[in-house]
DNA sequence: TCTGGGGTCCTAGGACCC
DNA sequence: TCTGGGGTCCTAGGACCC
C-alpha cells in the first residue's frame, strides 16, 4: 500500500516585480509595474542617481507582466493593458521586462530548493512542485528551512502550500499570500477550498468559469455538490469528469520531474496593424526576422523541427493557424521561411494583421556534429 | 485607450493502413 | 458489392497557464 503524498507548491511573491527591487531598492514600497516590449530602461542622471519612466507616459500595445503589491492595490494586475493600468496608477513606475536577469533567480531558488529536496517538477520560471513525501523531517521544519534557502539565495520570499496531490498544494500555497505558508489535509477541504471561487482552481479559465457560472454554480464547494452526471451533459465525459474530481480534492498526478520541449516559437505584435498591400516589405522583413530567430532558439536548444508552423492574429484578435511536415526535419532558417511561407500562401489575407508568428513543433534532437557551432553555416 | 509572448494539452475530422 | 473496427498521422482550433 502506499502512503499519503505530501507535496508541497512553491510560488515565488510578485516575481519580476520584487527581482526589480533588488535591483532598484528606492523603489521599496512604490507602486512599481513591469511591462513588455519597447519600455524605455531607467536612465541614469549625472549626479548617479536613476530616472524612472511612469506609467501615464507610456504609449502603445504592452500589457503587464507583473505588478508589485503596491500598485496591486490601485488594481492594477498582470495581463492587464498598460494604457489602461496608466489610468488607474499614473504616477506608477514603468519598467521593461529583463527576462534574462529573471532566469538567473529563477537558477539560483531552484537550485537552494534542490540542494534539500531533488524531486522537482518546474512550472516555469516563478513556481515548482516538490514531492516531500520521502523526506524525513516533519513538514513545518523542513518548508521553513525551504523558505530560508530560497531567501538566502535570491534575497526574495516565496509561498508554500503542502498537501496531499499538485491540485490542492497549488489551491493552498495561494491562501496565505506573499511570504506564507499553507498546510492542508484532505479533512480541511470543505472548510478551506469550498469557499473559493472555482476559476481558482489550476485548468478552469475564464471560458469554464463562465460556463459554471450560467449553470449556477460559482463556488468549488457548488461544484462539488453538482452531481457528476450534470456535469458529464454539459462538458462531455472528460471535462466534466475532470470538474467533479477537481472539487473534491482528487488528483493523482505524479511529479513530472523532467520534460523535453515540444515545441519552439517566436510571434510579434506590430505596433500598429498591417496589411499585405500597403505593408507588404514590413511584413516580409518581420516574417524573415521572426524565422531567423526561432532557427538561431533551434540551434541554440540543439533541435531539428519536422513541422513548421505560421500563426496570425488579425485586427479583430481571430487568430488563424496553418503547418506543415516535411519529409524530413530542418533547422536553417531559409529552409524555415520557405516551409512557413508554404503556410502564409493558404491564409486569405483581406483583414488587418496584428500578430504574426512563427513555430516549429516535431522536434528531435540535432546530431551532435551539427550542434557544433563551427560545422554551422549562417544559415 | 482594451487584450504580450512562450508554452502545454485536448478535441475532432480526414487520410491511410491493417 | 457491401461492410467492419482499430491505430496512427496530419491539420486546425481552442482553452489554459506562467
Amino acid at each position: 500500500m502506499h502512503s499519503q503524498r505530501r507535496i508541497a507548491h512553491l510560488d515565488m511573491d510578485a516575481f519580476f516585480a520584487s527581482v526589480e527591487l533588488r535591483l532598484y531598492p528606492e523603489l521599496q514600497g512604490l507602486p512599481v509595474v513591469v511591462g513588455g516590449a519597447r519600455v524605455p530602461a531607467p536612465q541614469i542622471l549625472a549626479d548617479g542617481r536613476r530616472h524612472f519612466a511612469r506609467l501615464q507616459d507610456y504609449r502603445g500595445r504592452g500589457v503587464v507582466t507583473t505588478a508589485t503589491y503596491a500598485a496591486r492595490a490601485l488594481g492594477v494586475f498582470s495581463g492587464m493593458s498598460l494604457m489602461k493600468s496608466a489610468q488607474l496608477a499614473p504616477k506608477a513606475i514603468l519598467l521593461p521586462a529583463q527576462f534574462e536577469v529573471y532566469r538567473d533567480y529563477s537558477r539560483r531558488f531552484k537550485a537552494a530548493v534542490a540542494a534539500i529536496t531533488p524531486r522537482i517538477e518546474d512550472r516555469g520560471i516563478d513556481e515548482i512542485y516538490i514531492d516531500l513525501s520521502d523526506h524525513p523531517e516533519p513538514t513545518l521544519p523542513l518548508v521553513t528551512r525551504l523558505k530560508a534557502a530560497v531567501r538566502a539565495a535570491t534575497g526574495l520570499t516565496c509561498s508554500i502550500g503542502v498537501a496531499p496531490n499538485k491540485l490542492l498544494a497549488k489551491l493552498c500555497s495561494d491562501l496565505d499570500k506573499p511570504d506564507g505558508i499553507t498546510l492542508l489535509e484532505a479533512q480541511d477541504i470543505p472548510a478551506r477550498i469550498w469557499p473559493l471561487p472555482v476559476a481558482k482552481i489550476n485548468g478552469i479559465g475564464p471560458r469554464t468559469a463562465a460556463r459554471l457560472a450560467r449553470l449556477g454554480i460559482e463556488s468549488i464547494g457548488a461544484l462539488a455538490a453538482t452531481p457528476v452526471a450534470q456535469l458529464i451533459a454539459h462538458f462531455g465525459p472528460s471535462q466534466g469528469a475532470w470538474l467533479h474530481r477537481a472539487a473534491h480534492g482528487i488528483d493523482t498526478r505524479p511529479l513530472v520531474t523532467t520534460r523535453e520541449p515540444k515545441s519552439i516559437s517566436r510571434e510579434t505584435t506590430f505596433e500598429r496593424d498591417l496589411h499585405v498591400r500597403e505593408d507588404r516589405a514590413t511584413l516580409a522583413q518581420h516574417f524573415t526576422a521572426l524565422c531567423e530567430r526561432v532557427a538561431a532558439d533551434l540551434r541554440r536548444q540543439g533541435y531539428l523541427s519536422r513541422t513548421i508552423g505560421v500563426k496570425l492574429r488579425f485586427a479583430d484578435f481571430q487568430c488563424v493557424t496553418r503547418d506543415l511536415t516535411l519529409a524530413a526535419p530542418i533547422h536553417a532558417a531559409s529552409a524555415i521561411r520557405r516551409a512557413a511561407g508554404t503556410c502564409l500562401k493558404r491564409i486569405p489575407l483581406e483583414k488587418r494583421i496584428r500578430l504574426l508568428g512563427v513555430r516549429c513543433t516535431g522536434l528531435s534532437a540535432l546530431p551532435e556534429t551539427l550542434a557544433d557551432p563551427q560545422a554551422q553555416l549562417p544559415f
